[in-house]
DNA sequence: ACTATCCAAATAATCGATTATCTGTCAAGG
DNA sequence: CCTTGACAGATAATCGATTATTTGGATAGT
C-alpha cells in the first residue's frame, strides 16, 4: 500500500514508500477513511465523472455526518479528484482529452526529471527499493475477470512509478507526481481493463528500472518518457472510442 | 487581484487572470473569507512558520466556530501552507534552506517550460495581458516603508509571473505553477523587505516579457530562469544571515 | 408568448454541544 | 533510577440542529 500523502507537502519528514505495509496504517478518523473510500470510488469510475455530489446523499450513503464528510472532500480537492464552489457544493472532477493529455505530457516532463535528479542523488537502498518494487509488481498477474488483481496491480504500479523517482530528494516535486499518476490511474482504471495486447508492459518496466539503477541517465530517462508516452496514447484511443472528446 | 484558485485545478474553465479585480470577488463564506486572511496571516509572517495552530484560540481570534476554521485551513492544505495529521491538529508549514532551493528548482523548471509553451500557444490576447501586467507592474513604487505598498507590488509580481505563462493552455500546469509561486512569496515577505541594490528587477521583468511576445523562445526563457534563480540565491543568502538552516 | 419577480423546496454553511483522542504528570513497581 | 500505567487536562473530531443561500417553478406584467 502506497502510503497517503501527508496532506501537505511534508518539506522535512519523507520516507521511501511503506517498506512493508503495516495494516494499522493510520486512518484513524472518518474523514480519513472516508477521504479512502471516496477516493477510491472516484478513481474506480463507480462515482461519475463530472456528477455533483449531494451532501445529503453522500451523508447517507456513507452513513456519517457533515463535518468528517467535508473533510474527506477536502482532500479529495486537494488530489484534483473534486471540484469546489462556494454555495454550490462539490462535483467530481470532470475527464477530457485535453485533461487526459495535459497528465501525459506533465507526466512526461516531471517524473522524468524526477527520475534523472533519482539516479543523480539516490542512493543504495533507493536502488534496493527500485528493484523490489519492479519485482513485485512483475510477479504480479493482472486478471481482468478478478477485480481485486486489478486494484493490486494499480497499487503496485503506482508504488512502482513512486518508488522509481524516490530518490530524488525533492518532496514537492514528488507530491506533484503523485497527484499527476493519481489522475492518470483514474483514466486506467475506467477505460481499461486489460493491457492492450502490443505491449510488453513488464519489459518497459524493467527496462526503465535496470537502466535507473546502472545510473545510464539518458537511456532510463528516455525508457520511461516513452512508456509513460505510449500509455498516454493508449488511453486517448479507448477515450476516443467510448464518445468523450 | 489575482483571482483565488478554483480550488481544483479547474481542468474545464480557465480565463486569463483578472482583467480589472472586480471587488466583489466570491469570498462569500466565512470559511473562503478565512482562509484569505489565513494565507495573508501565514505568507506575511505573521504567524510563525513551523508553529501549531491550536483551534480553540483560533477560534477565538478570528470569532468564528470550528467548521469554517477547519474549511479554511483545509484550503491553506492544498496550497501547501499548512500541515495536517489526524488527531494532531494542524501547524504552518515549516520553512528550510532545502525547501527553498526545491522551490526554487521546481519554479526554474515549470515557469520556464509554461513560458516557452505560452509562446508557442499565446494568442494576440496573452501578448496584451502581458503588456499590461508588465506596465502596471513597473508603474508600481515598492516602498519598504510603507507595507502596503509591498502587499501591492507583490501582488502584482505574482499576477505577472503568472500571466506570462497563462497562455500555456495546461491548466494543472498552472497551478502547480500558482503553488510555487505562492511558497516563493513567503519566503520574499518574511525575509526581504526591498530589493537588494545589485539587480533591475524592473529591467528583468522588461527583458522577459518582451522576448516573450516577440516569440523569442530561448531568450525569453533563459532570462526568466536566470531571473528565478537570482531570486532563489537571493533570498537563500538572507535565510542563512539570519540563521535559518 | 416572453421576461421579470417572488416564493418554496432543496441544498449548503455554520453553530454549540458532545464525544473521542492525545499528552504530560505523577505514582507504583521493578 | 528507570520504566510502566493510570489519571486529568488539553485538544481534536463528530454530531444534530439551526441559519443562509441557491434553484426551479409559479405568477404577474408587458
Amino acid at each position: 500500500m502506497v502510503p497517503d500523502d501527508d496532506g501537505a507537502f511534508a518539506p522535512t519528514t519523507e520516507d521511501a514508500p511503506s517498506s512493508s505495509g503495516f495494516l494499522d496504517d493510520g486512518k484513524n478518523t472518518i474523514g480519513s477513511q472516508l477521504a479512502s473510500r471516496l477516493r477510491e470510488a472516484i478513481i474506480s469510475g463507480e462515482l461519475q465523472a463530472g456528477s455533483k455530489i449531494n451532501l445529503d446523499k453522500a451523508r447517507k450513503t456513507f452513513n456519517v455526518s457533515l463535518s468528517p464528510l467535508r473533510e474527506g472532500l477536502a482532500r479529495l480537492i486537494s488530489d484534483g479528484l473534486v471540484e469546489f464552489e462556494d454555495n454550490r457544493g462539490y462535483r467530481v472532477s470532470s475527464i477530457s482529452l485535453a485533461n487526459l493529455e495535459e497528465i501525459t505530457t506533465l507526466r512526461e516532463e516531471f517524473e522524468v526529471f524526477a527520475l534523472r535528479e533519482s539516479m543523480r542523488l539516490g542512493d543504495v537502498e533507493w536502488e534496493g527499493n527500485v528493484m523490489r518494487a519492479l519485482h513485485r509488481l512483475n510477479r504480479t498477474e493482472r486478471d481482468a475477470a478478478r477485480p481485486e488483481t486489478l486494484e493490486r496491480w494499480e497499487e503496485l504500479h503506482r508504488e512502482f512509478h513512486l518508488t522509481l523517482i524516490s530518490g530524488c530528494g525533492k518532496p514537492i516535486l514528488l507530491h506533484f507526481c503523485r497527484l499527476l499518476l493519481n489522475l492518470n490511474d483514474r483514466y486506467r482504471r475506467v477505460f481499461l481493463t486489460r493491457t492492450s495486447g502490443d505491449r510488453n508492459v513488464s519489459q518497459e518496466h524493467s527496462e526503465i528500472a535496470q537502466g535507473a539503477v546502472a545510473r545510464d541517465l539518458d537511456y532510463s530517462c528516455d525508457m520511461l518518457r516513452q512508456h509513460i508516452h505510449r500509455t498516454g496514447t493508449n488511453l486517448r484511443t479507448h477515450l476516443a472510442t467510448k464518445g468523450i472528446l
